[in-house]
DNA sequence: CATGAATGAGGTTTCATTCAT
DNA sequence: AATGAATGAAACCTCATTCAT
């Protein structure tokens, strides 16, 4: 511990840093983190912790900023591609698969996005009740109308099918990170395939 | 603090304990749990909880117990009032209609199970995971003969539809312990009739 | 540091802690003062400290508070013992006495009363300041009575003299409390009986 | 922080610096002092403070020795002008309104001179009480010379005398200091003619 | 069954200080 | 003359836990 550590630029040090940080929260929840822990892992001095980012606190809240991000950015990245004239059914399930394919590309950001994992700071909690919020308010008119395009079920509760897709797509994501062999992103796209070919249009 | 608490029984001791605890959990979360904190919140000295629990661990582990009897009790006693004859679009509906409306009525119960709320222990995840586990590999059969009685879908994966059966019914549950008045059992019954009713059978 | 500390019963303790605490602030200042400090000149687990006083801020606070009681105690003590129908001239010169007397026989107690010393945390400077305005404000009717009385110094001003007084009989008790040897109270009595006997009176 | 501050001569450097610690020293006191404090309150990296006075002690003891260097020096410049040959009472108040005069003109100098704020270190109390020391030792011959060329009091003890004139020159320096409205040099001036014309002379 | 006094470990934070650039 | 990255020490405070009574 004596002799310093490899200098670095502040950048790569941050980086350095929120990476063995996210590791340490994917490994044993937030609840094992702390500044220590970290600092040793790192092999650094707490101080150095403290002149990036404050605090605790400023820490946990660097990590839920550069995941939310990275989560907004490929999904920004995927919905140009996304073409809402075609058949309602086929744009959920391309949807669906295309999230999925995300989620096991990139792993870590969302299994932190996903997961409130143990003892998620308060911060976490809402970040994701806000963002979840935001996602139902925008998929309902767009539900609202790719049912009425198919034609039915009719007098659905669009709010309530708003979540439930959510919901669905969510524990899809979990699926396939807890065991991607097994729940690839195919399976489940078929399985929404046959779902929804089965829900009768006008 | 100087006069001694009131004297009570074992399980009376243990049953107020658990109580506080749970309140504690419930309000600020696990990491907000600490056997200070309990002691002070219930005006007692420390060494009592240690006396009835062995440490932080056994107390934890109690109300994890206590909670997952509770919510497997209640289940239980639901089960023989279904009659699995009937139509599965009814017994699923039903069936969806009891488990919320038990949620609603002993919310506090629910919420511990269903929240793994701020730092979870591990233990309690493991629980979750393991009740979640059971109950797949309990409706994955009843859901399968279902899907051949009502005729269809034909070629779904009757894994993959317990799973979302079992990720809706939490999700509802969600819903009605954070909002029960907009959220009621009724309307998600209904939504779910809807959705089921549509769906072609064979 | 392994075999616990003799027990003792709370008051017990709180008071060693505080003589401790002033020992420390009187040979080395408010700044040297630190809860591990004191626990380990007291041989004690820093815990303890904490439990008693809450934290550092309480402890300082407990400190004062004694040092205020005790001060204010021993001048009450004197107080019924002054006949203020006496010659004027007298009862200065007696109460003088008195205290310089009373800051010889307790040094601790009143060289942490008059002494801000090094580092003396707000409170303490605001509590001085809040004893002093208290202590003109008693003082200067008092004054202006006992120069009447004498005659003179006529169109004295009273506020001016009373803090004079009081400045000077803080400067006595440094004085006497720096050197006791050549500062006693005697001599500090005869010199005021001096001065004022060349004051003219009416 | 990025872009570096404006270059500076060494001695302009070492004034603004020794300016924004005696500003902290009188906003808040000694405790509040690190140099880290400073470099942020300067706009300046840490490592031109240590380049200009070594450390934290040779920070402190470079504005004490700038502090004193300035007290004295205003003293020294007033002295020239008291002519001893006149009517030793009148000396006397005419030293003082020129004391008070020269604080009031000069408060920053004069409070960090007279009140060894919260947390003064060591030094600068050794520092007062060998001012101080020095002072009496001067004044003594020069108040005796002045009893006896006014006539008494007869028998007065000179020391106390020159340390109660000292004394009293602190207790009015801060009080011009504390409330410069309600305690003009001249009020004091004018209360300590009173004083001296009411002290029979032989 | 319950209190009260004590310890030791682990974490947060602030700071003085050094060295490379 | 100045910045920037790093260390190590010292302090605060909260807890789990043990033992005597």
């Amino acid at each position: 511990m004596s002799t310093p550590a490899r200098r670095m630029s502040a950048q790569e040090r941050r980086d350095q840093l929120l990476d063995v940080l996210s590791t340490l929260v994917l490994r044993e929840g937030y609840g094992a983190v702390s500044i220590d822990r970290v600092s040793r892992e790192a092999q650094i001095a707490r101080t150095v912790i403290y002149s990036h980012f404050g605090n605790l606190e400023g820490f946990l809240h660097a990590l839920i900023e550069r995941t939310e991000q990275r989560a907004v950015g490929q999904i920004r990245a995927v919905i140009p591609d996304i073409d809402f004239e075609e058949d309602p059914d086929t744009v959920l399930i391309e949807a669906l698969r295309s999230f999925l394919t995300m989620v096991r590309d990139e792993p870590e950001t969302w299994r932190l996005a996903l997961f409130p994992i143990e003892g998620a700071p308060p911060e976490l909690r809402e970040t994701l009740v806000r963002v979840r919020a935001g996602l139902v308010a925008l998929l309902q008119p767009v539900a609202a109308s790719g049912i009425e395009r198919r034609g039915g079920p009719q007098g659905l509760d669009t709010e309530l099918f708003s979540r439930l897709l959510i919901g669905f797509g969510e524990e899809g994501a979990k699926l396939v990170l807890s065991d991607p062999e097994r729940f690839s992103p195919e399976r489940l796209a078929d399985f929404t395939a046959t779902i929804m070919g089965s829900v009768r249009r006008g």
